[in-house]
DNA sequence: TCTGGGGTCCTAGGACCC
DNA sequence: TCTGGGGTCCTAGGACCC
């Protein structure tokens, strides 16, 4: 049976929630971002962009293009709100819906020709229910696979509709630039560009093996089947997560483990509040920091002898991993991650054969996460 | 202009074991 | 003496995505 996949993109998701939420914010040019000294523009609104701001620019730069723009911060509470009603009209079309992010999603809509039509008549009936649903404009794609469909959904924004033309993909994606595949970002392409490779078609004339050389096996494999429109990803829903982090960019460096301990110390406190809501325990911690000096991330990293979901056990592990950095270099950027999840449940199993007392320290901390929840981070609870 | 925060996946090298 | 070959696990770094 032919597959049918869709991929749907919200237009300028974060921006456009605080035009719906805000009348006074639509057709103006809209950031949403940290208005901090280190900020990033997350969305600039479509009347921002012809003036060059785009995601991921710094505040100060987007100001200076563009000092007209009215700089929102973000809600992210009530983006992940919208995008739970988002997932829940894809839902109703397909089971198979599996999400990228907040604002976009694969959804598998093979086999349901029946019920909603051709493929652009899937894509119009899916675009008109999350607009009936959120009040926002999406752009979608439809194609044979992930690779382009989510590559079709971008070709014409906002509040478009792309098919790639079934049987004729190799043709319909031959003339883009190479960045359009998955996988390729500013290092693959300019090492590309070095075999004098342009488009996708160029990508798909050369050989695996010469592809290879410059980029390794891996990433040659695989752009060299997207190239010829071959992606055999299938759609999978409810995908676990593999770690679970947070992380901090200082307002002001900072140096010394003096100075360094305590901001650590409230990333794993955030890093193990996250675990817990999920029933997760983490079976290895991660620490980063980034230097000032020459933007370097540097990351260390250990396995911890029981999963750990409590501020304490992820702490203790983050303080000894913390010696292993030199410190004296100012930081910008302190963050932990828990990785190796695996569910409460399964760590409680285990600890049945160990000695640690920790059903009770687990009361206590969801006591205290529900205070949080009420009260907020910065609540002390002693050392 | 001076670079967020949430992730995923891949690679290379070293330890260790048989 | 002077050095195998395969497999697995772990760590650190880095590219990439939104």
């Amino acid at each position: 049976m032919q597959r049918v996949v869709l991929h749907l993109d919200m237009d300028a998701f974060y921006a456009s929630i605080e035009q719906r939420d805000h009348p006074e914010l639509r057709g103006k040019p809209v950031i949403v971002g940290g208005a901090a000294r280190r900020g990033v523009v997350m969305t600039a609104s479509y009347e921002a962009r012809p003036f060059g701001v785009h995601s991921a620019m710094p505040m100060a730069r987007a100001r200076q293009l563009c000092p007209q723009a009215l700089v929102v911060p973000p809600r992210m509470a009530v983006y992940a709100e919208v995008s739970r009603q988002l997932m829940e009209v894809l839902g109703s079309y397909s089971p198979l819906v599996e999400p990228l992010s907040l604002d976009e999603a694969f959804v598998d809509m093979t086999g349901a020709e029946g019920l909603f039509g051709a493929p652009e008549a899937m894509a119009r009936a899916l675009q008109a229910s999350v607009r009936e649903r959120t009040g926002l404009g999406a752009s979608v794609g439809a194609a044979k696979n992930k690779f382009l469909a989510k590559l079709a959904s971008d070709l014409d924004k906002p509040n478009g509709i792309t098919v790639v033309p079934f049987g004729a993909e190799v043709a319909f994606i031959a003339p883009l630039p190479i960045r359009r595949l998955w996988g390729v970002g500013p290092k693959a392409a300019e090492l590309l560009g070095g075999l004098g490779l342009g488009t996708i078609g160029d990508v798909a004339r050369c050989s695996e093996a010469a592809l290879a050389a410059k980029v390794g096996s891996g990433l040659a494999a695989h752009i060299h089947a997207l190239a010829h429109a071959e992606d055999p990803r299938e759609v999978v829903p409810d995908r676990d997560a593999r770690s679970v982090g947070s992380e901090t960019t200082l307002d002001e460096d900072l140096r010394g483990e003096a100075a360094v301990w305590p901001v650590l110390r409230q990333m794993c406190d955030r890093v193990a509040r996250a675990l817990r809501k999920e029933e997760l325990c983490a079976g290895g911690l991660r620490v980063k920091l980034r230097y000032s000096r020459g933007f370097r991330l540097m990351t260390r990293q250990c396995l911890l002898e029981v999963p750990s979901d409590d501020s304490a056990g992820l702490g203790n592990a983050a303080r000894e991993l913390l010696e292993r950095f030199d410190l004296e270099e100012p930081i910008r950027l302190v963050g932990a991650a828990g990785f190796r999840l695996q569910t409460s449940a399964a760590t409680r199993q285990l600890d049945l054969f160990g000695e640690k007392p920790r059903e009770k320290r687990s009361e206590l901390e969801h006591a205290v996460d529900a205070i949080r929840e009420r009260f907020g981070d910065k609540i002390g609870f002693g050392s």
